[in-house]
DNA sequence: CCCACTTTGTGCGTGCTTTCACAAGCGCGT
DNA sequence: ACGCGCTTGTGAAAGCACGCACAAAGTGGG
């Protein structure tokens, strides 16, 4: 028996927002970048790929840190989203699952630039177990528990086959980690107050295909769209 | 107020609905393979993770193919489900941009189940170029549009660094490819009737994080609140 | 000091999504 | 043949999300 009351919680940034902050904050750090110091909603809209008030109601949900007449500050700005985001602490990685995509995960070096560390990495085969990758030692999954401590990890990274994420995601649960990204073709499991997100490739493809479908059906002979925006 | 151009709903199947088709899709496909004939929304609901009423209306854009007091005839759903989603023909995939990434991806052997074939891969450094990956011939990415063409590339995938991407989807643009799967952290400017998704790790980190943070806030020992914002 | 101009913050209408709730439909046992 | 229990399909309501349009608020020139 489940009690599920909708969601009495005091709602803060919608969730729709929150998906959007990380596109402005990269838009933002491309300016701070280039030395611009304010930015006005239309032009960091147009960096982003959004509509501008949708920009501006989103940034709204922070607080009111634009001046009319002027723009947004962008340091500043960059600041508070990154609060918002949780961005100015760090957070520990372990990536569990050490093949074609772990490897590649942990080779990109994208992530420490944003506060993320990778702490550490799992697998379960003898074969990899003990090899080095990124400058990481692969350790084995049964470690898990243990590294989840001794490095603090809070986000785990789910790269195995399917059939064992259901398994790793349980473990990580019961390690105390409770924000898991999942790459396994799988739905988890997992109880309330962890949180799932996926990534996964395959249904990226498939809703392409859907698209490219209709169209071919529809537009059976050239229909043309006019006007392109975004500038 | 007046006459309003009747809604095009023509072959409108709502795009929240056509995004979670793979997933029924993935679950029938394992229903089917432990030789389940039929199912009901109720535990197909379970097997996706979503609401029962949700997927039964989803199901319901595509006709009415369950039946009452039984539920659902798992074959023919998969084949409903495949033929929808344009996955009863075969889609031609580019990859470019062999890294870290683009190898993973063309080593990843779970695309071609679903119809989708890996056609070329594509990079433009010398010392990538001419290698095998996967058993496929890395081709150098001024042979882009020669390849769309010789292969019937109709979905491109951007595994470059976020610099090339534009450049990279706008000659994919060029070359007739109006299906592009992103993984670069970039906005992708693209005119009217390209289908762009995109794959982007960091923001998925960045929104973990963020729920991460508000957990933590809210759960802290002793402070229920530990004031919310600044106003 | 005032005015013309710029840009933010947001009220509001519109349309999409989710969820509830239940009548209608179907199979089975009697 | 009939009713009972199960399950679908779908109105209707509630909740979100988006984007227009505009008042409020700020800047700078004269
Ligand atoms: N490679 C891709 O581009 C790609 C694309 C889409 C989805 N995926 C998904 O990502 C996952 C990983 O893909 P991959 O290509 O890297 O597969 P892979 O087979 O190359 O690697 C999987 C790794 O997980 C390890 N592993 C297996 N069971 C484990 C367990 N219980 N605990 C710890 N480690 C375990 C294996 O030893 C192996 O090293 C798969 O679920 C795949 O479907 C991959
Ligand atoms: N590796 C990851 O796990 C990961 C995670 C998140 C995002 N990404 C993103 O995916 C992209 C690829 O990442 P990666 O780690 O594979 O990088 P990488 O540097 O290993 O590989 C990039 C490849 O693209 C090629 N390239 C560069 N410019 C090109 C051009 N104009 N045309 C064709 N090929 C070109 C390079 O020669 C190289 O082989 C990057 O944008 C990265 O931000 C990667």
């Amino acid at each position: 028996m489940i009690s599920r009351p909708p969601r009495p919680r005091e709602r803060g940034i919608p969730d729709a927002t929150v998906a959007r902050l990380p596109v402005y904050l990269r838009a933002l750090q491309a300016l701070q970048d280039r030395g611009t110091a304010t930015v006005s909603s239309e032009d960091l809209a147009g960096a982003a790929g959004v509509n501008s008030a949708k920009l501006r109601k989103d940034l709204s949900h922070l607080g009111s840190y634009g001046t009319r007449g002027v723009g947004y500050e962008v340091e500043y700005l960059v600041y508070q989203i990154s609060r918002e985001l949780g961005l100015t602490q760090d957070w520990s990685v372990a990536i569990v699952g050490i093949g074609n995509l772990g490897r590649a995960l942990a080779n990109y070096g994208g992530f420490g630039t944003r506060g993320f560390r990778i702490a550490a990495l799992l697998d379960a085969d003898p074969e990899v177990v003990g090899r080095t990758v990124a400058s990481l030692d692969v350790r084995h999954i049964d470690n898990l528990e243990d590294v989840v401590r001794d490095k603090g990890v809070s986000i785990g990274v789910i790269a195995t086959p399917a059939g064992s994420a259901q398994g790793v995601a349980g473990r990580f649960v019961e390690a105390g980690v409770s924000s898991i990204l999942n790459f396994a073709p799988v739905v988890l499991n997992v109880p309330d107050g962890v949180d799932v997100r996926k990534v996964d490739l395959s249904i990226e493809l498939q809703i392409l295909a859907f698209h490219a479908q209709r169209r071919a059906d529809g537009d059976g002979r050239g229909a043309e769209r006019a006007g392109l925006e975004v500038t």
